[in-house]
DNA sequence: TCTCGATACTGCATTCCGCAGTATGCGCCG
DNA sequence: CGGCGCATACTGCGGAATGCAGTATCGAGA
């Protein structure tokens, strides 16, 4: 039996050591740029984790210095690797999303229709902010193939499905605002269709 | 000046006061059929939101009783309502996500390609399942106009937004899967053309 | 030489979660 | 009419995670 299992950033943490050694300030930036838009961790978060990864055996640490600088280099271990995989055969949790903005839609009738709309164009300006960074990430491996050339596979897959749910995003936010016009105020929406609205919404979730 | 404002949660629990009073219970419940697909917390948060609330003047408790049983109903009071307001009035933070199934992805190549397929079989299966889920609630809607007839014009705007997301992981497991089949292991995708899929995304990306 | 941004963290209070546990009410089945 | 099981209605505890502030050094450029 391998060690109780850990939380699941122990996991995303081992799994960036497993594919080269990092210092824990390399680590946060790297956290930052890519698993960041599936696994949000605060980098307060990931100074802590590679420690508990030792603490199981699952990672060495090594102190280095740049002048009177300390900083840290954890590398996997077999163990860690093994965990790893052990891992990656277990069932997923289910997605969990925080969306303040989904939220202020949901109770936007205890504002005002201005409220609404300007919340509205703040979503917009937002995605179409990530949609760039993810467009110049793939740029990036576009013209060297990145840091990790082998695992352009993975990394394509992934891509996707991030600029998936954004364009996503960015279709809904056009439309709401659209639909959200026509509307009288945040708590009367005139004579908008709002069951012609949701029979599409059954058909597509139907389909 | 108002309190100083509060973790997100409580506004969450806020809005749903702003709609009628409930007992703890009832708005545990309630979340879990409603605010969970977008601001998603455990069970135990929601008993202790309420109370903090009433700390801030937003909200009154009543204690009843069914026999011997307590229960606490909580209701928004005018500062609640005013509170509620402002909050609206302030921009979103970023969304967040916590998606252990792209985590896997992300790594697969610690694992092999058979716990690859397993984990993208599943995804499918759960993204089905939440489809048909919301499918029921959007007919519930429509049949009765459900508990809140008059704000089915919001209902529809996020049921619309949660139909959309998971149809896009339906369509992305679904393509994945069959892009991960034609590759060699899960470290090796063979002859699969990782440039063409990243110039598609980066197209998208930038449409 | 001085400043400014990047590097490289730590401490503290608060939020949040998972799990387990407690106890009552109520409908139904025999 | 007695008991079984599911719904109701929570609480306690330990640990995970966050946000914010604070500390200190290094290296490049003015």
């Amino acid at each position: 039996m391998p060690p109780s299992p850990r939380p699941v950033t122990g996991y995303a943490v081992l799994g960036l050591l497993s594919l080269r050694p990092w210092t824990t300030y390399e680590l946060a930036q790297q956290v930052r740029r890519s698993l960041h838009w599936f696994w949000t961790r605060a980098e307060r978060r990931i100074y802590e984790e590679p420690k508990r990864l030792v603490d199981h055996g699952w990672v060495e640490a090594r102190e280095g210095w740049t002048g009177k600088r300390r900083h840290t280099t954890y590398a996997i271990t077999d163990a860690g690797r093994e965990a790893l995989a052990a891992w990656l055969g277990t069932p997923a949790q289910a997605r969990t999303v925080e969306d303040e903005a989904m939220l202020r839609v949901f109770f936007a009738d205890a504002g005002t229709l201005e409220q609404l709309r300007t919340r509205l164009d703040e979503l917009e300006e937002v995605t179409r902010g990530r949609l760039e960074e993810l467009a110049a990430m793939t740029e990036e491996l576009l013209a060297d193939g990145g840091a990790f050339p082998d695992r352009l596979h993975l990394q394509a897959l992934t891509l996707r499905r991030q600029v998936d749910q954004e364009a996503d995003t960015l279709a809904w936010v056009t439309w709401a605002r659209r639909q959200a016009e026509t509307w009288a105020s945040a708590t009367d929406a005139g004579g908008w269709d709002a069951d012609r609205v949701l029979r599409e919404v059954l058909a597509d979730a139907r389909a």
